[in-house]
DNA sequence: TTGTATGCGTTATCAC
DNA sequence: GTGATAACGCATACAA
């Protein structure tokens, strides 16, 4: 009872009930010149009234891709990827795709499984921004697809890479602690199987070396705050206890503030820091958050443009894949009131 | 070159590869049982070689809906529904479904667009947060689709709701001030053509009247940040100025706050301030922020449990639609540190 | 146990 | 300007 069923209404329905060949209705509704005017009209009437909705289904079967954009993303409550969703949304809304959102929490079976859906669905492009120990089965799928790595970039993957200058990044954070007279320097942040994680960490040590100080308070682990959190007070527990601290990713750096809590610390009074990404909330924190900003927006949407949408059954327009293209996009220091220059003698 | 496309290969081609006809290897690949188990395993040995994907779009146009769960929210980077998509997404990746994601930012006609391009994929289910005033069009399309509402219902829908007890939320809150002495209290929220804005007003004038307080510091309008910035800038800039402030929306709360930052208003020295959802940053505001907490997760679950999403081609099950089956969930107000007793004169 | 034929809803290629 | 027909890739009722 009720409605059959969506609209089930179809273009054949629609033809019989106007006494017409579903192939002049069909000619109607797409606005095809071939057909009297005066019949047009009346069919594209009659559609409204019916209530027909094309079968997109039907449509796309036709093509060799269906009106699918895939993002497959660690974590939406990470503001950095929930604002990649939303430009990447509305690039593929213009474009007339869908969004198909996958969160695989950094599990790789997940990942797997998402991706596989996409390929079943004959996503026209996929964005992804791949697990640390992702499954030779998804790289496998994932060749021969057009696609785009977002944050990460995968040795198994030869997919163009839109990254961020991580190490610049971690690197103008440690700088400016270093120019505020800290020695005593700790940082915390993903592990180096991830290649941002690798590239923070790198970006770190150089400049303490470059200047002569000891990048040993480090503490590396899985993208988590709760990670943060146990490391940091572990890091600062020790004597002496370090007078600032580098985190080196967003969910890291909610951890690493529960930490400062938790010990009681005040920055920058206490202890410096400074975190990575920029959620608005970072400016209400205390004097506001000291943090490297990402320029999401210009991440995203490249990102987007770089899977070359279109609806026509081109697709491949080379498939080029010479190698590992990577663009780095720059991130930069803000400074806000969470580092303060050193005063521990 | 490359790929010559997706995974090009067909069932055909690999029945002509194999020798046998293509239903026969339909029947391998869906382990029917009607099939000599021998072949079964050459079946799929050669399917895995051969990199064969099932094409999802000719695999679903002989159902009634395709694998696609829809969810239309105004907005991805606020925490509450970040939530949601996750919880939701879960719940689809688990039934074998993709996460259509549409963020309208409360625009009626990227709304109407996003609605019907999941009407036109045949979405086997839609969860979506009504914009205030949704289009006609939207609303005609959406009956008779297996949709569920989910914080705002709207007039002109006959979907099951999932709510909030929202005028028990700002009530809560509300009481918990006046409890503290205040008297002077305001309020900023969202407009009463939204129904949880409505819902909320209500709530804190039902609370205020009851203590036979003024219930006139109030402030309307739509849910962005910049909107409750220029409002509570206004509202505590009256004299004498309010000794507290409820805020009715967690897109609000932030702008509430930097509005108090403006000001250089302290919490809860300055004025008591209780915020509406609580996304993990709330507790690092300050000594934590006082807020109306929300159930985000039982009601993801709930929405998308009452879907009732299946593969199969079954669908209306009833399509029962007894107008308007609304159920409501109860938040809880947690106390933290910006709110205190009132200790003007 | 396997192969043949048909249909899902479109669009495109033909004739008329 | 319009209508019949084929094709897209898959699943299934039916024949062998």
């Amino acid at each position: 009872m009720g409605t059959p069923d969506h609209g089930a209404v179809t273009l054949r329905d629609l033809a019989a009930d106007l006494a017409l060949s579903h192939s002049t209705v069909s000619r109607a509704l797409a606005d095809h010149p071939n057909v009297k005017p005066e019949t047009k009209l009346r069919v594209q009437a009659r559609a409204r009234a019916l209530g027909y909705v094309p079968n997109g289904l039907a449509q796309s079967m036709r093509g060799s891709h269906g009106p699918v954009l895939g993002l497959v993303i660690p974590d939406i409550r990470n503001d950095f990827y929930a604002t990649v969703a939303q430009i990447v949304g509305d690039a593929a809304a213009e474009r007339g795709f869908h969004l198909a959102l996958s969160i695989t929490g950094d599990d790789p079976d997940r990942e797997m499984g998402d991706v596989r859906a996409l390929l079943v669905s004959r996503a026209a492009g996929v964005i992804i921004t791949p697990t640390a120990n992702a499954r030779r089965e998804t790289l496998a799928m994932l060749r021969g697809v057009n696609a785009t790595q977002l944050v990460r970039c995968h040795d198994g993957l030869e997919h163009e890479a839109v990254l961020i200058d991580d190490q610049a990044g971690v690197g103008a954070a440690t700088r400016h602690l270093v120019h505020h007279g800290h020695r005593q320097i700790a940082y915390v942040g993903t592990h180096r199987e991830i290649s941002c994680g690798r590239e923070r960490h790198d970006g770190f040590c150089a400049v303490m070396r470059e200047h002569g100080l000891d990048a040993g308070r480090v503490a590396l682990g899985p993208p988590r705050p709760e990670f943060a959190q146990h490391a940091v007070t572990a890091l600062l527990s020790a004597q002496p206890r370090p007078s600032a601290l580098v985190v080196g990713s967003s969910s890291l750096t909610i951890g690493a503030l529960q930490a400062l809590r938790g010990l009681s610390l005040r920055w920058p009074q206490d202890i410096s820091i400074v975190g990575y990404g920029d959620p608005v909330w970072f400016r209400l924190i205390g004097d506001g958050l000291t943090t490297v900003q990402l320029p999401v927006q210009d991440m995203g949407r490249y990102a987007a443009s770089v899977l070359q949408l279109r609806f026509e059954s081109d697709a491949q327009s080379g498939a080029v894949a010479l190698g590992q293209v990577a663009t780095r996009f720059a991130p930069a220091l803000v400074v806000r009131g969470s580092t303060a220059p050193c005063h521990s003698k």
